[in-house]
RNA sequence: GCGCCCGUAGCUCAGGUGGAUAGAGCGGCGGUUUCCUAAACCGCAGGCCGCAGGUUCGAAUCCUGCCGGGCGCACCA
């Protein structure tokens, strides 16, 4: 299911029940009530954190060297005090006290292994919900209905989904919405594309296809002069600068038949065929402003209320949003609501009235418009022409948003091109009196190719949603086919599409959004490092160990064993399974994913050590046997939870 | 010109609110398989955290100025 129409009435929040054990908030609580005299708790409380090496211990308090230079006192000495009087029972002992005034927490192993044992029954595996608990609306995704999804979709859609469950999984009420594309210019090409270019027979075959194929061909029109400017490169502004000799030349070396200049032979044959391209560009010109104009008539003409194209609209979009709907579906991506941009239409006039009411909204150029403090140019609200905008869209969405759901936080997981788009928007929306819900433009970096360019196909194009999702599985099933033989058919294929998807949106989620990043079909589907394929082997090693041993873990899950810490690889494994509740807390309050993946391949990693160095079905007893597969379970519904977070599967086998 | 973002190992990237000797993967070199998935693990080498100042007990992190790159700057979204 789509999700696109799913009623509000049916928008869930998570069940309370659980266990809650989140370590450092733990720490952080006690050292607060420890704080020296004077100084801010929270602060001091808040410099509580883990430790930069296991030799200093788990975690670290850092807040002493802080208080002692405001209060001019000796950072070792306050140490001491704080260490004295911190009560850490029963999770660690005395803080150590180091270098110029750290205080090192080194939790007991006793008790390590009794919160380990207490998870095992435990359905969120320790995950608190939050205290205050808050209505996020996450504005994401968001394609333009005329068009096929490309490449650019995939970082909203991705970083969109993942931020909502992480933040539904922290108990707060989560509304994802899809703020479609379906009212703008796009669907003008698209009515002027069916009206003077369509094939009945393609669209009776194949309305999707058609449609998409019309948007292109009108979007090809428009773009042709581009493309040709493109192409006679600099010979172009030569010429307009009356420099006609060196511009036939310059049109000869970049068409690859360099001549020496105007006395070379051949001179006036490539001097021709220049002149044609010119002619080819101007006319190309003509033709694409025409197009243009006829398309952004009907762009106005459907917003106008004209009856034949209202009545298209109607046709056209189950047919867009169906296309939509299969490249959510693969992608496991659902929405709360989907209101478009036309469910906003009638509501604009109204808008800009109330702007201008206000004194907010004022004259400019013939443009209804409202300055932004800082900002050069002003947040058009309605075009010269009478039109509205997306301006005058987004501020009607945050009404309507904050009139039907009250949103603590609205987060607009969009590209950061837009980020001034989105400074004016928050500002004008605080000035028109919609100041209660905290505003968040999660922006992320654009896709690159290997040529550090935006990425395209080779031909230039721009990579298909699709396509892009079926080169992730084919690719996924090319290494699936070479290391799993033993797997049937039906198996491999069920295995490389949940490692392909994995893949790409785990190479997506576990950058840090801002900066770009280099798309690498390589690294994405690698075994080793930090991929998505790898956590999830991880997870198929410890299935496989159950299997092997014919052991059902619900055993585990409903009763418990009990965990000893006694190797290494044990202790560190336990604890990097107690940190999830941090992980995932961290994750949510930063708005970042990759703290998240980060968190996954630490914990991956830790359970490959334990793999490696303590033997499970062939411990030396059966305590340990059963305390070693207690650890190996809970570390399996981790990584299947935390993966569940960024919208990723898990394979039994792989 | 103004604004936003970025600059960390050969490459791709992590680095809560300033903390101890800056991390990971790939690539390179060397090792591990009678044993639960070697799609794995372990070790070694590799750094002027763009440059220069400043703030202080302490700076990749904060401030200022440069250099280099990306993006955006009036009616497309």
């Amino acid at each position: 299911m789509l999700g696109l129409l799913i009623p509000r009435t049916q928008i869930k929040t998570r069940p309370s029940k659980h266990a809650t054990m989140n370590i450092l908030d733990a720490l952080r609580d006690r050292f607060a009530q420890a704080a020296p005299a004077g100084s801010d708790p929270v602060t001091f409380a808040a410099a509580v954190r883990p430790s930069t090496d296991t030799k200093f211990g788990d975690y670290q308090a850092n807040g002493c060297m802080g208080v002692a230079k405001a209060a001019g006192a000796n950072p070792r000495a306050l140490a001491q005090e704080v260490a004295g009087r911190v009560n850490l029972d029963p999770m660690a002992d005395t803080p150590e006290i180091a270098g110029p005034g750290f205080l090192n927490v080194r939790l007991k192993d006793a008790w390590l292994a009794s919160v380990l044992n207490s998870l095992q029954t435990d359905e969120t595996l320790g995950l608190p919900l939050a205290v205050a608990p808050q209505t996020v609306v996450i504005d994401f995704s968001s394609p333009n209905v005329a068009k096929p999804m490309h490449v650019g979709h995939v970082r909203s859609t991705v970083i969109g989904d993942s931020l909502a469950r992480i933040l539904h999984a922290l108990g707060h009420r989560v509304i994802k919405d899809n703020h479609l594309g379906d009212w703008g210019a796009q669907f003008g090409m698209i009515l002027y594309g069916w009206k003077n270019l369509r094939d009945d027979q393609a669209y009776a075959a194949d309305p999707v296809s058609h449609l998409s194929s019309l948007y292109r061909l009108v979007q090809s029109k428009i773009g042709a002069p581009g493309k040709l400017r493109e192409q006679l490169g600099d010979a172009l502004a030569l010429e307009k600068k009356g420099k006609h000799g060196e511009a036939v030349q310059k049109y000869a070396a970049e068409t690859g038949q360099p001549i020496s200049g105007a006395d070379d032979p051949r001179f006036s044959e490539l001097e021709t065929r220049f002149q044609t391209s010119l002619a080819e560009l101007t006319t190309a010109e003509a033709a694409a402003k025409q197009v243009e104009e006829a398309a952004r008539l009907e762009t106005v003409k459907l917003h106008a209320g004209d009856p034949e194209n209202r009545a298209l609209w109607d046709q056209f979009m189950p047919f867009c949003l169906s296309a939509l709907e299969g490249v959510y579906l693969r992608l496991g991506v659902t929405f709360d609501v989907a209101l478009g941009e036309s469910f906003y239409d009638p509501m604009l006039a109204d808008v800009v009235t109330d702007l201008e009411s206000r004194g907010l909204a004022t004259q400019s150029e013939g443009a209804t418009v409202v300055f932004t403090e800082g900002m050069k140019a002003p947040f058009i609200v309605r075009k010269r022409d009478g039109a509205y905008n997306y301006a005058t869209t987004d501020l009607a969405t945050i009404r309507y948003r904050v009139q039907e759901w009250n949103p603590d936080h609205i987060l607009y997981v969009v590209d950061h091109r837009q980020g001034d788009h989105f400074k004016a928007l928050f500002d004008v929306a605080g000035r028109w009196g919609y100041t209660h819900p905290r505003y968040d433009h999660v922006a992320f970096g654009t896709i690159l190719g290997n040529d550090r360019k935006p990425f395209k196909t080779r031909a230039g194009d721009t990579v298909g949603l699709e396509s892009l999702l079926d080169e992730a599985v084919a690719r996924a099933r090319k290494v699936v086919d070479e290391n799993s033989p033993e797997l049937d058919e039906a198996e491999r294929a069920q295995v490389a599409e949940i490692v392909g998807m994995g893949a790409l949106k785990y190479a997506d989620l576990s950058q840090n959004r801002l900066s770009d990043y280099v798309f690498d079909w390589d690294k994405m589907l690698a075994l080793n490092g930090n991929t998505a394929t790898y956590i999830q082997y991880a997870y198929a090693r410890i299935r496989s160990i159950f299997r092997k041993g014919e052991l059902a873990p619900e055993t585990f899950r409903t009763t418990g064993v009990s965990i000893a810490l006694d190797h290494p690889a044990e202790r560190a494994l336990g604890l990097q399974i107690l940190r999830w509740p941090e992980a995932v807390a961290l994750a949510g309050s930063e708005l970042k994913p990759n703290i998240l993946t980060d968190y996954l391949f630490t914990l991956a990693n830790a359970f490959s050590a334990f793999f490696e160095n303590c033997p499970v079905l062939k411990a030396e007893s059966e305590a340990t046997k059963l305390s070693r597969l207690a650890l190996a379970d809970l570390t399996a519904r981790v990584l299947k939870n935390g993966l569940g977070l960024l919208g990723i599967n898990t394979v039994e086998r792989m």
